[in-house]
DNA sequence: TAATCTGGTTTCTTCAAGCAACCTTATTAA
DNA sequence: TTAATAAGGTTGCTTGAAGAAACCAGATTA
C-alpha cells in the first residue's frame, strides 16, 4: 500500500521527513550544492529512472526546495536551483556525510574533504551545543514540562518501575 | 522493482541513506532518543505497521544503530537500545527537527523546545563551521583538486560556456 | 484454566520504484 | 532540406515493498 504519509505530524521530524526522507530527494539536493541543475546531469550522475527523478525534482519544487528556472539557451531549457529553503539543508546533508565518512568508510578512498573557500580549513563536525557552544549529547538535553510534548512522553505509567511492586 | 541500494557507493551521503534514509528508520531512531525501547512502545507511538517495524528494527541492527537486548522481566523479553553509532545520528535528527521548525512550522503548535538538562539553556540552531567556529554556508566550501571528487565533478565540459563560441 | 502481554510471522492488496520505449520541441550537422 | 541529436519529459509494464489485519507462540498474571 501507499507509503504513510506525516503532513500534519505534530512532529517536524516527521514533517522534514515527508518532504525529504525518501531515498532520493536528499541526493538532489546534495547535487543541486554540487552544482548540477540540470534534468540530464542528475540522471546521469545519480543513475536514477528519469520518471522518478521527474516526480522528485516536481515535489521538490512544488516544496519549494528546489525553483524550476527556464533558460531558453541552446537547446537546454530548464535549469533547477537550490531555494533558500534548500540550501539551508546544508548542515543535514554535511551531517549525514560525516556520519557516513565516520562509520561506514569507503574500504579504499579517503573520506572527500570539503574546506573553506577562503581559509582553505577543513570544516568540524557538525555537533548539537547550548547556548554558549558547548557540545551536547542526546542524553544531555530533555523537553521542558509543560511543552507540546505528547508525541513524546519519556515512558508510558505502565512501564514505570512501579510497575512491579 | 527493487529500490536501489547504495552500499557501494563512493559518496558516504548514499551510504549513510542507505542506511537511516528511508521513511521511517530516522522516526524509530528519534523515539529511541527519546527513550522508547519497546517493540509494541514503537509501534503505537510510530503507528507503523508490525512488520515493517520488525524489518527495520533488524535492519536497525544489522548495521547496528540500535542493539536488541534480552531484558527476561515480565512477560517484556526485548529491549532496543541505541548503540554509539545510533546515538552519533542526533546532529542529523536535530538538524532535520530545526529545518521542519522553520520552513514547516505546525499551524497551531510551538516548536519543541529542547534544553540542556543541566543549564536549561535552548540548544542553538546546527550550522556548519569551519575549524575557528565561522558558520559556513554552501557557497562558502570546496572540494579540493585532485581529491577523491569524481563523482561531483562541478560541471560537466559540454557545459562550460565555452560551448557556444 | 483462561486471559493477557510481548514480539513477532503470514497473507493479501495496493502502490511506487525501476526499466525501457516513446514523444515533442529545438538545435545542430550533412 | 532533411536527418540526427539533445533536452525534458510521459507512458506502459513488471516487480517488490508498504500497509492492514489476522494469526501465533511463549511467558505472565488473574
Amino acid at each position: 500500500m501507499a507509503r504513510k504519509r506525516f503532513d500534519d505530524s505534530s512532529c517536524s521530524v516527521a514533517r522534514a521527513l515527508n518532504e525529504v526522507g525518501d531515498w532520493w530527494s536528499l541526493l538532489v539536493v546534495l547535487h543541486a550544492m554540487y552544482g548540477t541543475r540540470r534534468f540530464v546531469d542528475f540522471q546521469q550522475e545519480l543513475g536514477i529512472a528519469r520518471n522518478i527523478l521527474c516526480d522528485r525534482l516536481a515535489r521538490l519544487v512544488d516544496n519549494q526546495v528546489l525553483k524550476k528556472v527556464d533558460v531558453g539557451e541552446h537547446g537546454s531549457r530548464f535549469e533547477y536551483r537550490l531555494t533558500e529553503k534548500g540550501r539551508d539543508l546544508f548542515p543535514i546533508v554535511i551531517a549525514l556525510r560525516q556520519w557516513g565518512d565516520k562509520w561506514n568508510p569507503a574500504p579504499d578512498q579517503e573520506p572527500l574533504d570539503l574546506r573553506d573557500r577562503l581559509t582553505g580549513r577543513t570544516i568540524r563536525p557538525m555537533e548539537v551545543q547550548d547556548a554558549d557552544g558547548k557540545p551536547l549529547t542526546v542524553r544531555d538535553v530533555f523537553v521542558p514540562e509543560g511543552d507540546a510534548a505528547d508525541e513524546l512522553k519519556p515512558r508510558k505509567a505502565k512501564r514505570q518501575p512501579a510497575d512491579k511492586p
